[in-house]
Parts: C-alpha cells; structure tokens; sequence
RNA sequence: GGAGAGAUGGCAGAGCGGUCGAAUGCGGCGGUCUUGAAAACCGUUGACUGUAACAGGUCCGGGGGUUCGAAUCCCUCUCUCUCCGCCA
C-alpha cells in the first residue's frame, strides 16, 4: 500500500506513474488526499474533547478523594456533554478512517522509472538473451509426448484424482523433481539464503500482507470451513514472517528462501498455452525473499537477477530477460524483470522466473520496519524472484536434451538426480 | 473433540477501577572507572499520531459493553499452555 505521505507530497508524480501502470482511477489519488483532510480535522476534534474528559475524569477523581461528592457530581454533568458531542465525532471518524483505507488500497504500487511504457507482454523490454538455442534432432517432440514416452508424468491420473492441472510425476519424473527442489534450495542456501519450510495455508492477514488480498481473492484456493488460503507461491508466507517486527540496521539484509507447491485458481484459459506443464494449478517452485534497506533495493533487485540468471545458465537453457512494461507489471511491484526459457519444442518462450522490488508497497502493509542509525524507524523494502518454478523448466530440460537415446540431464542437476539418462 | 489456566514493553514478570504507558529483573544504548575489556556504579531505553518545538490523543491479544474514569469488571472472538480423548 502506497504511503499517504507520498500521495501529499508528490500527488501529480503519483498520477504520472499511477497512468504508466495503466491506472484507471487517477481520480482516486484526490478522493483520498480529501478524506486525509476529513481524517485529520475530526482526530483534531476528537482529540480535544478526549482531552477535556480525561482532564475531567481525573479531576473527579481528585474531588472524590477529598470528599467532596457535590462538585464532583457537577463535573460528571459535564463530562456527560463532552461525550455527547464526542460520540458523532468518533463514529465519523471511524468511518472516514475504513473508507481511506478501502480505497489506499485499492492504488496499486507505482512504477520506478526505470519501467518502459507500455499495455501489454509485447511492450516489455527484452533486457538480454542469453544461452544458444537449442537444436532439436529430427524426431524431437514436445515434453508431454516425452511425459508419456518415458512415463514421467501422468496427466490423466490426476485429472481422476483430483482434476486437470493437478498432475502425477512418476518414476524418474518425480526423482527429477526432487533433484530440482534440492538443487535449486542447495543454490540459494549458497548465496546465503536461510531455507524455510513454511505452511502452505496461511490466515486472512498474511493473505492481506503481500497484496494478494483484497480483490484477488478469486485467483486462491480457499478453505471454507477454517477461513485458509492455499498459497498462490511461498513469498506469502514467507515475506510476512518479519510483519510487525522493527530489525536492526545490522540485521539487514535478510535473505530467505523456501521451496513449496503454489495453487492457483487460474480459471480461463484452455488449448495449446496450456497443455503439458505450461500451466498448473498446482506445481512446485521455489523462492526467494529479501528484506533490504531502501537505499539498497535496486543494487538487490539486479544481484537477485544475475543471481537467478546463473542458475539457469547452469542448466544450460536459452533465456531471456524482460524488464515488464506498466500494463503487464503486478499490483504490488515497483519494477520487474521476467526470466523466460526457450521450448525448442513448442517454439515459444517459457516464463520460469519472475524477480520483483517491491519498495515500501508490501511492508507498509506489514509494518516491516527497521531501526536506522539515527534512530529512526522505518519501513525496509521487500523482493522476491522465483528461482525456479520447475514446471516450464522441467519441460524445456526434457524437450532440449532428447535425442533417439533418450535424454540426458545437464551436468549440474545430475549431481542431484544421478548420472543416468531418462 | 472435552475440561481447566492464561495472553501486559526486545525478553521475563508485577499491576486494591483513578496519581499506570505501566513496578522490578534481564537485555540494549550512553557515561564513570580502566591502557583496553570485564565487573561495579550512574543515567537512559515501547509503538503510532500530532507539533516548528512543546502540549494533546491512541495502543496492556482482537472486537464489544459497564463506568465520570478500565491493563484491572462483564460479554465475545482468536491464540497459547496443562490434562483427557483421537491420531501421522
């Protein structure tokens, strides 16, 4: 949630980059700058007469002690008035407070100027392409065909199960999953990153707290009966573990990371985008978080991203790196770059990774603060970037590196899964 | 699931309905002493809001109520602990 600070000071920056994003509201910046006026005339108000009744109170108090009932009981009468009058007060101000809050947040985080402009995915800015691609032999085929062929992945086993997008991995597609999650926490631990195993449900607050809620209830699985919610990715609840908490300067940064399954709703869509692996309502992924200091988050953002970079240039994949223009950017980031990898296979690019700053927007709803030198508290900055979503990653190893043999893993993941092929 | 106890500042832990934003201890910070450190001693140390700075206001798990006045009494929700039951 945006900072009403900065709503103040720099309103006509604030619409600027609100239509960068696409925003159609920009009206809303002024709604909200005059219900803070409204907000801050009756807590004035508010405060006064509380005031007058405590100053009261504790004079009846006094009078009480001393014996003298009459003119305390004169005092009560006019403690009466005051709250007469304090009662409309309060009730206004109250309503005025949920109505700001509704609608600060409702404004999605601005975009740093670094964010290209632009509506849609072809507006992104392609940042770099790396990795050679990859030539397929003769009788190369998709990874679900591949899926099936070596019995990796069972597609409709899980639709009896469960339902489509919740698929089976088999054999050596599940070991491979397994060397995955354990090569990519192994990666991130190395970098220094402390791993966590978080609960995949999380409450209605921590929900609140990386901006999945409000309004975007509809893209989580919701528990009815104990009012959970399945996590969409593990920066949920693995970002809210410092809400509320003020750090130290010298604790900065913080540098988490948790593999988990993430659920997604993603109602929709149908057809060739999302058949085999290209799209799940549930598949595993693991993250990474960073609590920084705010002069710092920009330097993080790109270390995060040669970070990330690293490892799927040890897998040996053709990639690209898109900086997300301000219609296709989230609700909650600042600036953004998207990883992509290359299907050899299917010709099209892959998403796999998706590195975010956050600014202030995710912590001012926490209240992730820290201590700086001077003594002051204020609110750090958050990121986060998948590294990696497995899905697409384990679709484009299986459909690079196939040939009549069978396929044969990148040498860094073998460590993992075993010198075998598939 | 049943029965009971509890939730207070970074932590531990007091708190007859008024002088309690809250004793005390630990921890943190500053200082004295010391070549330096430890110990000891002295001082200081919650968050938010507000102000030029004071003042003022809000917050003792959340919400509601009683009262002139609530950390303290009542209701309710959530969570924690102990015992019993069930269970990977």
């Amino acid at each position: 949630m945006l900072q009403l600070a900065t709503l103040r000071n720099n309103t006509d920056l604030v619409k600027e980059r609100l239509a960068i994003k696409h925003f159609k509201n920009v009206e809303l910046v002024d709604e909200i700058i005059a219900l803070d006026d409204e907000r801050k005339k009756l807590t004035f108000q508010f405060d006064e007469t509380k005031a007058r009744i405590n100053a009261a109170s504790k004079e009846i108090g006094m009078l009480m002690g001393k014996g003298q009932k009459e003119d305390a009981e004169t005092k009560k009468k006019e403690v009466e008035s005051f709250k007469n009058t304090l009662g409309p007060v309060q009730a206004q101000l109250e309503e005025v407070e949920k109505k700001l809050n509704e609608l600060l947040v409702r404004l999605p985080n601005l975009p740093s100027e670094k964010v290209p402009k632009g509506k849609t995915p072809d507006d992104n800015e392609i940042v770099k392409i790396g990795g050679s691609k990859p030539q397929l032999y003769a009788g190369a085929v998709p990874h679900w065909d591949l899926a099936k062929k070596y019995d990796l992945i069972d597609f409709e086993l899980g639709n009896k199960i469960t339902g489509s997008g919740f698929p089976f991995y088999k054999g050596k597609g599940a070991k491979l999953q397994r060397s995955l999650i354990q090569y990519f926490l192994e990666y991130n631990t190395q970098a220094g990153y402390t791993e966590y195993m978080p609960p995949l449900m999380v409450n209605e607050t921590t929900a609140y707290g990386t901006g999945q809620l409000p309004d975007k209830e509809g893209q989580m699985y919701y528990i009815n009966e104990d009012n959970f919610y399945l996590i969409p990715t593990a920066e949920v609840p693995v970002t809210n573990i410092y809400r509320d908490v003020i750090l130290k300067d010298a604790e900065l940064p913080i540098k988490m990371t948790a593999y988990t399954p993430c659920f997604r709703r993603e109602a929709g869509s149908y057809g060739k985008d999302v058949r085999g692996l290209n799209r799940l309502h549930q598949f595993d992924k693991v993250e990474v978080v960073q609590l920084v200091h705010p002069d710092k988050s920009y330097e993080v953002l790109e270390e995060m991203v040669e970070h990330i970079e690293k490892l799927i240039q040890s897998l040996g994949l053709h990639y690209r790196i898109l900086r997300l223009c301000g219609g296709d950017m989230g609700f909650t980031s600042a600036l953004t770059y998207d990883f992509e990898v290359y299907s050899a296979a299917q010709e099209k690019w892959l998403e796999v990774s998706s590195v975010s700053n956050f600014e202030a927007f995710q912590t001012n709803r926490m209240k992730i603060r820290f201590k700086d030198g001077g003594g002051k508290t204020q609110l750090v900055h958050s990121l986060n970037g998948s590294s990696l979503a497995l899905p697409r990653i384990l679709a484009c190893l299986l459909e690079n590196n196939q040939d009549e043999n069978g396929i044969t893993l990148p040498i860094p993941l073998q460590g993992y899964f075993g010198s075998e092929m598939i």
